[in-house]
DNA sequence: TGATTTTTCCCTCTTTAGGGGGATTTCATA
DNA sequence: TATGAAATCCCCCTAAAGAGGGAAAAATCA
């Protein structure tokens, strides 16, 4: 038997994932959370083998910072995301963190199953489009704390001078920031950037 | 007895919507799309009352263009509009073409079953925000189809001079053209207009 | 038909972005 | 301790963006 806790934010998405799994005989529903704060304080008084967690979550914390802190627990249970996009940086940080699957939230519902089956095996599931991706051998892009605080407010729309007023550095900084962050995302200039960082969820869109 | 008609192209959605409203005696789905395309091909062969219909739709067509085709034919269903994220000029565009509810998608389910039931009486339903954002009288803020196409790309990343290229036009209109868009939203540089685009759903995100 | 909007294009001018090439300090880590 | 990454700032320079002010043809609408 299957022990599987499902966190999204959306109600009938929860709701779908619940109706499908308790259809069959391996699985049961242990619980159900709709934000990142909402599991972690709830997960410590369940038992479960699988979560299956969105990666985009409302509040400050978003699925993958909660998969690695549950990941940091003694004897996790294991995690497997739900994500709308693929984007292959992600998922490489997300299996580097020790994830047991990455599927897209538009996939077929017999491939969630197998993912959360594979997982409780203690077995890896990736969805096609992310196994092409993750095999081209995409060397993990990461960036500085500084450069994602930057990315955020690029992505916001604001000019390098209101970054630099914000972070209280000088507009040059910001330049020098922006700079390296196009030059590791492969990326021309900060449309790219912004457009980049808000389809792939590389921040959060508070709007 | 309410017919139902479900479009949304993430399964699990589906399968939630469908699950959920089949629990109820007066409602009974009469079928399921996953595009616009979709939609508008199988929606003459069958008989329904209600379409609970998604905004953002993969394919070159949107949940309010597909609305404004059924709904320009004679003695159409009733449409409810289900949406990831409330868009002020979006909910005005959708009630003036005649929809009878915009929902979020992350409204609790009472909330969908009263926006079906009502729109099933020919009532419109909004929900809290969406009421509270109308009710400000905000004038419709209408780009034109040229000026549409532009943030579409402007939204990719692309430069003038891309856009002019694949549009056919100069670099010079493409300018004016962004300029009228910024005048139009309010915004004051083209970071600003793809944050807002991508945000809140102006533009599709094919990434 | 007359009026309005849309789409197109041009010119000038200022501001913003971004590359290239440094340089310094701090801090973690091999 | 040396090495490297991160973060800060500077200069110069080119290209891109955007404001302002027209203008004119085409389409749409009253």
């Amino acid at each position: 038997m299957i022990r599987l806790y499902l966190v999204d934010d959306h109600h009938v998405v929860r709701r779908g994932l619940r109706s499908y799994f308790e259809s069959f005989a391996d699985i049961k529903i242990s619980g159900e959370a709709a934000t990142a704060e909402e599991l972690l304080h709830k997960i410590g008084e369940v038992q479960t083998d699988v979560i299956l967690l969105d990666i985009l979550l409302p509040g400050g914390m978003d699925g993958l910072e909660a998969a690695r802190r549950i990941l940091g627990q003694p004897n996790p249970p294991r995690i497997v995301i739900l994500t709308a996009y693929t984007d292959p940086a992600r998922a490489m940080a997300a299996l580097r963190m020790g994830v047991q699957g990455y599927v897209r939230k538009d996939s077929p519902p017999e491939i969630l199953l197998a993912a959360v089956r594979a997982a409780a095996n203690g077995q890896i599931y990736l969805d096609k489009q992310t196994t092409e991706i993750i095999s081209e051998e995409i060397p993990e892009i990461k960036l500085s704390l500084r450069e994602q605080q930057v990315l955020e407010q690029l992505a916001g729309g604001d000019t390098n001078r209101e970054i630099a007023s914000t972070l209280m550095i000088s507009e040059e900084t910001v330049k020098s920031h922006v700079s390296s962050i196009l030059s590791k995302l492969g990326l021309e200039n900060r449309s790219q950037a912004i457009s980049h960082a808000l389809k792939n969820g590389l921040v959060r869109r508070d709007s």
